[in-house]
DNA sequence: ACGATAAGATACATGAATGTAGCTAAAACA
DNA sequence: TGTTTTAGCTACATTCATGTATCTTATCGT
């Protein structure tokens, strides 16, 4: 007899739900996501999603938040330029997860509720550390690689920025060649990092 | 007797159903841009809408191409820093109003149609020469004040990038001092001009 | 083994948007 | 003036999502 008999509960069906959400998003797109398709991927009763959630972004914040904690940049010995550029695949690889491209999304809404980006922010971005590059930087700052007075908060963020642009502009994985011309000719600059040229 | 007997046509029609389909873009997410409200919005009918457009993308593009092309920097002679941020004021200018704020929302969507994009490229920002910081290192490379050899497209790219995320993690407009900041502390030093301290 | 809990399934009324059709009459052109 | 074009209106069948209600029964705890 197949699983049809059987019932999922609790933290099972979480799970379940939570992934459905987060591939409903990710193929529709967080506008448009609405319960019936989370139910129907999810092979649930929409009812049962009514009882947990009011609305789809209720629904979808709750994936995003019990998503696990995004994968932490490990700086290593001494290799600020390799570090900084794993951190961005670190950050190109979460960009296109499903998880990802609805945070990208629900951050470029133009309708999108301050209350639903609050709750982002406090729910899933908080609770990292830091972003990918920060941590990086920090790192050798502390170590006396860089001048601490110039981790500002935009030179912290040029990485971020520069690759969240390029996979909104071309949507695709920008490669390494890319990430490492971000390093060479914008991060290390603005860090006060001395170009080697090669 | 109202206007209500008046009957628009050609272009004025066509710029009537165009407000409408921004304003409606900004208000509600391209996602859930519909005929339906763009059509009342206009005060027309829909009927009329489905004579030109298949779908309501196919209209906001149409719209986002109609719309007259965006302001230029005008480098002046010789301030370079000021024509930076001059440029990157305009950027947020635009990226403020309701065309400026669906293209962000079509970019950043997770089911965009690369189609869409493509002529989102060829029709609105190609039509435009160049980005915004862009014109204003060209300029200043040109008479000299830069090596034009680091002027790589990623260089010529912070700007646009740093303001983007910008907009997209607050929501609000930056202020100049934001963008001093980034001028001073991440393009400048990334095209090899010597930070000058006050 | 039993009782409480909650998942699953079905049904239903409601509202919104779709795409099409057909008609009327205003505006533009000859 | 008469003709062509096309905006404006109404109507309709269809589809999809909503939110609620009701009932059955698998699963869990004791």
């Amino acid at each position: 007899m197949p699983e049809s008999r059987t019932r999922r509960r609790g933290q099972d069906l979480l799970d379940a739900v939570y992934a459905a959400a987060l591939d409903e998003a990710a193929a529709s797109g967080p506008g448009r996501l609405t319960m019936d398709a989370i139910a129907k991927r999810a092979a649930t009763a929409r009812t049962t999603l009514y009882r947990r959630w009011s609305d789809p972004l209720d629904l979808l914040l709750d994936a995003l938040a019990a998503h696990h904690p995004v994968e932490q940049p490990t700086p290593g010995a001494d290799d600020l330029r390799g570090d900084l550029i794993a951190s961005l695949r670190l950050m190109v690889d979460w960009g296109f997860s499903p998880a990802g491209r609805a945070v990208m999304a629900l951050l470029a809404d133009p309708a999108r509720d301050p209350a639903v980006v609050t709750a982002l922010f406090e729910r899933v971005f908080d609770r990292r550390g830091g972003t990918f590059t920060q941590t990086v930087l920090r790192h050798y700052a502390d170590r006396g690689a860089i001048d601490p007075a110039r981790l500002t908060p935009v030179v912290l963020d040029i990485g971020e920025a520069m690759v969240a642009k390029r996979i909104m502009d071309t949507g695709t994985d920008p490669g390494d060649d890319y990430l490492a011309a971000v390093v060479d000719q914008a991060i290390l600059p603005a860090a006060g990092v001395p170009h080697r040229d090669t």
